[in-house]
DNA sequence: CTTGCGGTTGGTAACGTTACCAACCAGGGG
DNA sequence: CCCCTGGTTGGTAACGTTACCAACCGCAAG
């Protein structure tokens, strides 16, 4: 009837008595032992087996300037892969360090940064990790952290001068632009975010810069920067290989603008629709782009490299080895031609 | 020097001194401020914003009885989007239901698991959602997990009688080969997992039963049976496809044996090789399928929902509201031919 | 034989929070 | 006028753990 199944979980208390010593011993014991007689140490270890009996580690980090041994994660999207791999970065790094995450999802929306911050704060995370959305920053301040440390990935916040973990973005999609631009191809549309969003403006920067440097036109009809998922990038495709006067090659700024791209282009091919079949540059991989039916060179990077040095630069902090101003790590890309 | 910077987070005391009140004053306020004059609660309040306060939920859920508010999430491989998507749908519906989710990936090790649970209860974990490796299942026994509900995923655990969400392994693949010998194939390969994986187990049971009822021969040598990487996958359907009586077309269990078998069989194309370009159905979906250049059937599933359910049987079982044996929900899978 | 020391053990208090109970207040009915 | 009621507030204790200190032991040195 009632909602509690069974026994709760044992404390130390029913462990000593079963062990027929104090409760210091037991803790003790299960802190490595100093100072315990080896006898009564194995009496212990034998309760604590039968009881089934585990430190209550909330009940451990009560005590003030005991870590929690929890970092608090939140990114804006779990079901991209990127993100996954972030995460599993950030995961194993925590894990090396004898810390466990809590994650939560963002998805892009700001009020709920915010929640998730507050209640990570609640719960006494040693540190915080964070792919910021794009709304204010207040609320990630250091005065409104208290004292901790927080290290942003893949994305900056205006106004914010913490440790952050980002890609080279601009040097990639310069690179990558670069690419084209030396296989000929001087009319090149542009496939990526708002401005509004750090990469899609910093990518949008790289293409720019490569374009302008070579004398290549830059038409503002052939530039799309407002796609979020696959749908709106197929679509922007679609209208930019309509244009009078098509392209040649295409960059696309993230995995789905370039899945956006690829379906549409698929479908020209398989519907014999006329018109180019433009050369692509995708920043971020993606799998099988070998077996395209149009040439794809692929900005390639390593989500879970970031994530690692994500944590690395957390731990850096919490272990007080860090420099005294806030670190910025740039991560290379590689560029993989077809 | 040292290494906590800045001020520690404020306590309720401090709260309630600035405020000029108890701190029982601040706890109902904060608790939604039942028979708490407004004025206080304003001053609570605000004292609240100045310090920039919050509850420590750890210390909350010290008293006994008082949940957590953690959901302890084990999975196999964060890195592949398959899980990241679980891992999106469990961390949805434990928001819905105001929780948070500690995450750990196991690489499919057992020990991990068994640390990553020993942690989660240690945490006080309201309830746990595993995917399980295939090690021995000591741990989860009810007796050692006291009375935290356990929910599998994925994969069922031999003597283990708990809720469960699967998918329909048996069927997907069956109607998956029944879709290859309707078509005319009758010599079918089979790239997939050890029986000792779980769904690789079924899978194949579903691959085998249609070949049995059509009476299409099942021919161990172009079975393989034991890839867990894309490279292994691709060398497995080189062979395959070497052999003297090649197959016609290939079942494959799995994402990476799917994306392996494609990568050879691009090789072949780009290369020249002749030899059959078989047809290929995948158990699991991958993005830009219509694009490859052999026909490709698809058996595509939801894990994003798979998480969904899992969690919402979890919350069942804490909420008092699921059966009172183990419940076990198998979730379709739909079937996309090219 | 006493002293002192190191190893071993246990009692106490405190971490931050809230359930429970006691105290107090004002106002209305007797 | 007193008593009771209901709204409001605060004190106390307890949750499970461990740092700190006190106590005790046996043994070696003086």
């Amino acid at each position: 009837m009632s909602t509690s199944r069974g026994a709760r979980q044992p404390t130390i208390k029913e462990v000593a008595s079963r062990a027929g010593v104090s409760p210091m011993t037991v803790s003790r014991t299960l802190a490595g032992g100093v100072n315990v007689r080896p006898d009564l140490q194995e009496r212990v270890m034998a309760a604590v087996r039968e009881l089934g009996y585990y430190r209550n580690e909330n009940a451990r980090s009560l005590r003030p300037g005991q870590p929690s041994g929890l970092i608090g994660v939140a990114i804006t999207n779990l079901a991209n892969p990127y993100y996954g791999n972030f995460a599993l970065g950030v995961e194993e790094v925590a894990a090396e360090h004898g810390r466990r995450i809590i994650l939560g999802n963002t998805g892009e929306d700001a009020g709920r940064e915010r929640q998730l911050v507050s209640d990570f704060i609640g719960r006494q995370v040693d540190g915080l990790i964070l792919v910021p959305t794009s709304g204010d920053a207040e609320h990630l301040q250091p005065e409104r952290l208290g004292d901790v440390p927080l290290v942003l990935a893949s994305r900056r916040v205006p106004g914010l001068d913490v440790d952050t973990v980002l890609l080279d973005d601009v040097g990639g999609a310069y690179r990558g632009t670069l690419s084209l631009l030396d296989a000929g191809h001087t009319r090149i549309g542009f496939l990526g975010n708002r401005s509004s969003v750090f990469t899609g403006e910093r990518r949008y920067r790289g293409y720019e810069r490569a374009m302008t440097e070579r004398g290549a036109p830059i038409d503002p009809s052939i530039i799309a920067r407002d796609q979020q998922d696959v749908d709106a990038a197929s679509r922007a495709a679609r209208a930019m290989l309509d244009h009078p006067e098509p392209p040649t090659a295409i960059f696309s700024a993230n995995n789905r603008n370039t899945i956006g791209a690829l379906r549409e282009i698929g479908r020209r091919l398989r519907d014999g629709v006329p018109g180019p079949r433009p050369a692509l540059v995708s920043f971020d991989d993606f799998e099988l782009s070998e077996l395209m039916p149009v040439p794809v060179t692929v900005i390639d990077h390593d989500a879970r490299l970031l994530g690692r040095e994500a944590a690395t630069l957390l731990f850096a902090r919490l272990e007080g080895t860090a420099e005294a101003e806030a670190t910025t790590v740039e991560l290379p890309v590689t560029i993989e031609h077809p």
